[in-house]
DNA sequence: CGACCGACTTGTTGGTATTGGA
DNA sequence: TCCAATACCAACAAGTCGGTCG
């Protein structure tokens, strides 16, 4: 893991670790430095003039209760601020930063009129958007210099790119789905709330004037800068390194490499399993069904979860709702009609043909139960991954999701992919294949609200083309009629020539944007991309292709899969 | 065990920068 | 050159998984 001799020189040579010798020793550094966080900017009062109103009555507001009424009155026409569960966490906790009076006068939401702070933080974002471009680059300039002092740090004798450098500022809790917590307060984090991690040979941060640290410690079995306890759900929220970075590239390639080494055993795995459906065991029937799922449709372990968070489930904590069985649907036998709210609370629908064997068990484990029991009553996600972990060392069940998702993209693209095409055709050819990935993980994504309005715009643009090349078509064979002997005009029939066959490429490229565009309006590519992928497949095929990375990658992902784009040959298979 | 928690990855959202066509 | 659509990226929520403790 570390670099063998001496430092080099970053500007001159390519910090190449996947060529160093590595070691695993559960230290992640031996030497970090950086200049801490940077916090969020202090509470600006709002001018005077922007009122409000209680129960009709002008009030002024403490400045504590005003910054937290300002959080609410910047999300009035958001959908949330409609909910009841997120008003009534807002409203109690706001009544906790008020003071005594206001607390007496201030008892019911409904009467709180936020319509003129509203419209003042709507006017202030106008005023932002309306900026002169010598302000807008002086802001840049300021904020380039945040960067540049405080988002980098220094580990092992390089520089790196931290991710989050800046502490998260307050604001209300937006949870996702259902989550009992959503509106609650979120505290403005203080340096005294703040671990800092670092060498103890380092120069430490230095904390705020008039400030200091809770801790500063130097652990160097985590890769953390720092960190701290965010008071809605208290959870550790940390400062880590950017994904560019060695430390987080190297568990990236390390965690693809694991996925391989799946690939090599799972014909043994599937036969396994598919054995100890017969288990005498109900434990083990379970497991096997249940790895059946993670294995087949790449579902999510499942961990349990607390009352008060959303009502989610993966895997392992599917309940007997979440599913029906059908002894036959649509002409297929034996299918299994999955229906729950997965990670985020986005919706998991499928209907799956199983094998009659999965099937018996699935009965066997909804018998005598209710529709909220646990399907998987004798399993949970710790009982499974260690089964896993038996079965191949560093396997668990989120290794299959990547396996899966990698293994589709190599599979896809050396089907979908043909050499003779022009490269925008590959480049849909490779988000085909894509998307198929992304529909095996149910990365969906709602379909924009401007999807029909610009598919509309792009087929207009399609027609015009179209009357362009038909126009061109005409002017060349009249050009050609005329050229005979002629050297100018023969000159000016190749210029049509020309022309036309540039407007041809044009439509040609209209028409795969369209397809491209349309097939993919429900779903998210991104995700699959950036966390599932081996990104060698891709760079093999891009190299193999003669696809620019360029096509594939934009700027950000090329850094965090430098390690892949300079391994890989043309000639990598996953 | 099982609850809890620390550390890290995976996921969506939404604001901002960039692009490309009128 | 302007403006809307799109691409990008930061922010931060929500998972996974291993370890510890009673």
């Amino acid at each position: 893991m570390f670099i063998k001799g001496k430092k080099k020189e970053e500007n001159q040579e390519v910090w190449r670790w996947w060529e160093e010798e590595k070691r695993d020793d559960g230290v992640k550094w031996k030497y970090l430095e950086h200049k801490g966080p940077v916090f969020a900017p202090d509470y600006e009062k709002l001018p005077s003039s922007v009122k409000f109103y209680y129960d009709g009555q002008e009030m002024k507001l403490s400045e504590k209760a005003e910054e937290v009424a300002g959080f609410y009155a910047r999300m009035l026409d958001h959908d949330y601020t409609s909910k009841s569960v997120f008003n009534n966490n807002f409203f109690k906790d706001w009544r906790k930063t008020m003071t005594s009076k206001e607390k007496e006068t201030i008892t019911d939401l409904s009467k709180c009129n936020f319509k003129y702070m509203h419209a003042y933080f709507l006017e202030k974002s106008e005023e932002r958007k309306n900026m002169t471009k010598e302000e807008k680059k002086k802001i840049k300039e300021k904020n380039d210099e945040i960067m540049e002092e405080y988002g980098y740090c220094t580990i092992d004798g390089h520089k790196e790119r931290i991710g989050n450098f800046k502490i998260e500022p307050p604001g209300l809790f937006r949870g996702r789905g259902e989550h009992p917590k959503m509106g609650m307060l979120k505290l403005r984090v203080m340096p005294e709330d703040v671990i800092i991690n670092c060498s103890k040979d380092s120069n430490i941060p230095k904390p705020p004037e008039g400030h200091r640290w809770k801790e500063v410690r130097h652990d160097q079995s985590v890769t953390w800068l720092a960190s701290w306890t965010e008071n809605v759900q208290g959870q550790n929220k940390y400062v880590m390194l950017n994904p560019s970075s060695k430390l987080k590239g190297e568990k990236d390639w390390q965690k693809y490499e694991i996925a391989r080494k799946l690939a090599k055993s799972i014909d043994k795995i599937r036969a396994e399993y598919r054995e100890d459906w017969k288990s005498k065991e109900m434990r083990i029937r379970q497991r096997a069904v249940a790895l059946y799922f993670i294995d087949k449709l790449a579902l999510r372990a499942g961990n349990e979860k607390d009352e008060d968070q959303a009502d989610t489930v993966g895997c392992c904590s599917l309940r007997v709702e979440h599913l029906a069985l059908h002894e036959e649907k649509d002409g297929k036998q034996y299918v299994v009609v999955f229906d729950f709210l997965g990670k985020d609370s986005i919706r998991y629908y499928n209907e799956v043909p199983v094998e009659k064997r999965v099937f018996k068990n699935l009965q066997l484990f909804m018998e005598n139960k209710s529709p909220g029991d646990d399907l998987f009553d004798r399993l949970n996600t710790g009982i499974l991954n260690k089964h896993l972990n038996e079965l191949m060392e560093g396997l668990t069940a989120k290794v299959f999701r990547t396996f899966n998702a990698s293994f589709t993209l190599q599979a896809q693209l050396n089907e979908l992919t043909d050499p003779d095409v022009s490269i925008p055709e590959k480049i849909l050819q490779y988000n085909r294949a894509n998307r198929a990935v992304a529909i095996l993980c149910n990365h969906q994504r709602s379909v924009p609200k401007t999807h029909a309005k610009s598919m509309e715009n792009l087929m207009k643009k399609i027609e015009a083309k179209k009357e362009q090349v038909k126009d061109a078509e005409r002017q060349y064979k009249d050009a050609k009629k005329h050229a005979r002997g002629s050297q100018k005009e023969s000159i000016v029939a190749e210029k049509k020539k020309k022309a036309l066959e540039r407007l041809r490429e044009q439509l040609a490229k209209l028409e795969v944007q369209a397809t491209d565009k349309d097939e993919n309006k429900e779903i998210a590519l991104g995700t699959s991309k950036l966390n599932y992928l081996d990104p060698r497949i891709s760079v093999a095929w891009c190299k193999k292709n003669g696809v620019p990375i360029e096509k594939i990658y934009n700027k950000t992902q090329r850094e965090k899969f430098r390690w892949a784009i300079d391994m890989a040959g043309p000639d990598y298979v996953f």
